[in-house]
RNA sequence: GGGGGUGUACCCAAGCGGCCAACGGGGUCAGACUGUAAAUCUGAUGGCUUAGCCUUCGUAGGUUCGAAUCCUGCCGCCCCCA
């Protein structure tokens, strides 16, 4: 194994970073690195409490992808025994639901597999913090807690305010950063990648480390990346996320959706693109921007045609206005009509499951979403009580997200 | 263990015996405008067999012709004292 220059190495670990801590620690690592031929061991922890790996977790793993490439070895938390903690950085609640342990296993299977599509497993050393956890003693529990003051986790920014807003704050949520630190111990971790949010946990392994005469690691902190809302951060939680195993199209839409002053981010920290070339892209039309990012994020979770064919239906069903191609097709029987083979509006949208109440169905007809298709012809529906005669293929729309084709069925 | 405070719809937050399915803001949804971006404007925002009906204001009871509003028990959260 060879190192590039210790100034190349710079290079590419400082995009899309915004925080190395310490700084000047760094530099004199990698030349250490470099002297020695030994590579750094860079760690990542994640916690397997939802199964779906999405945009922002790639961010941190994306860096570590960049260290692999540049011979250092990676080295994956499994944090099965913190999943069942939950961890409070940056939240202003603590999470509400405790996972069985089936569960986080099989998060865990899932996670890796996603996991695999932005580093290279083969190359990583995986580990389960559980297999130290589980083997500590309350005594040797108690121990590790007698390195970290009350006031020091209450210094945290999150509890802080979570303490201001009288929000509860639970006793083992403070273990939490604690026993994200000692990870970094046991698997004696050079750099640790993370987001901002991370600094506490991240220092705190440094003191645990320093403690146990260990080297102590650096934190390389991503800034936090925004949701599709372009506010709150990315999260499963919040419903602002693009998952790396939703389908092209899928993401196509949640891309092209996205507020556009968040396109310089996530081309920064999603993409390989040379900087100087964002600039460019991002200086003409942002539509066409976003396309690009788009189409490249595609391509690095399924392939570069599933990306350019993504866009291109893009642009011709909402683009242009077209129909989507992939209108759901519902059954309804012939026995739910009236003898004029009629059904009520507001009941012919709750049937086809466009609208999840009727009053949603009275809403988006009286907002003017709604409206027929036959053969091409369309038929505004403007009143909830309107009898619509049904036709097999006929094409129903309440809104711009809500399509369906109607199949008739003979009563069973 | 003692004292005080608080609990309203997705979130924040009014309401404090009838005019309350519940003010206002945020969010969300739909429409117009657009690049399914932002901003702006309009409407909606418990459910239903919808000019009406049914279920909601932590929870269980009680008082009352009538309660989110009053009383009691219980539960949660926050603060202070020990």
């Amino acid at each position: 194994m060879s190192f590039p220059p210790v100034s190349e190495q710079l290079k590419v670990i400082r995009r899309g970073v915004e925080k190395i801590v310490p700084e000047e620690e760094l530099e004199s690592k990698l030349k250490k690195s470099l002297e020695t031929q030994t590579p750094l061991r860079v760690k990542y922890g994640i916690d397997p409490t939802a199964a779906d790996v999405h945009l922002g977790h790639t961010v941190p793993l994306r860096k570590m992808r960049q260290f692999q490439e540049l011979g250092h070895q990676a080295v994956i938390i499994i944090g099965n025994a913190t999943a069942m903690v939950g961890d409070p950085s940056g939240r202003d609640e603590a999470r509400s639901k405790r996972l069985s342990e089936a569960d986080v296993e099989a998060n865990a299977q899932y996670y890796l597999e996603q996991v695999g599509k932005v580093i290279d497993l083969e190359k990583a050393e995986v580990h389960r913090n559980g297999d130290w956890f589980g083997k500590m003693s309350l005594v040797d529990i108690l121990n590790l807690c007698g390195k970290v003051t009350v006031a020091q986790l209450l210094s945290r920014d999150d509890f802080a305010k979570r303490m201001k807003a009288e929000v509860p704050i639970f006793l083992h949520e403070c273990l939490y950063p604690i026993m994200q630190a000692w990870d970094s111990v046991m698997i004696r971790a050079d750099i640790e990648l993370g987001g901002t949010e991370q600094l506490y946990s991240f220092m705190l392994a440094r003191d645990l480390q320093k403690d146990q005469e260990l080297q102590q690691q650096i934190g390389v902190m991503s800034p936090i990346l925004v949701g599709t809302d372009g506010t709150r951060r990315m999260g499963k939680s919040l419903g602002n996320y693009i998952g790396i195993s939703e389908e092209p199209y899928e993401m196509m839409k949640k891309f092209m959706q996205l507020p556009d002053d968040v396109m310089k981010m996530y081309f920064e920290l999603l993409t390989d693109i040379d900087l100087d070339e964002v600039k460019d892209i991002l200086a003409g039309h942002p539509k066409d921007a976003k396309i690009r990012l788009a189409q490249t994020v595609i391509g690095q979770y399924w392939d570069n045609d599933s990306g350019v064919q993504a866009a291109s239906r893009w642009q011709k069903e909402i683009g242009e206005g077209g129909l989507p191609t992939d209108i759901p097709e519902k059954a309804i029987s012939r026995q739910q009509l009236n003898e004029d083979g009629c059904m009520q509006a507001a009941q012919l949208l709750k049937q086809l499951g466009l609208v999840p109440s009727t009053s949603q169905a009275n809403q988006r007809i009286q907002g003017g979403a709604v409206f027929t298709l036959v053969d091409g012809e369309k038929t505004a529906v403007a009143d909830r009580s309107e009898w619509i005669a049904l036709a097999d293929g006929m094409i129903v729309r309440a809104g711009k997200k809500a399509w369906a084709k109607v199949r008739l069925e003979e009563s069973s």
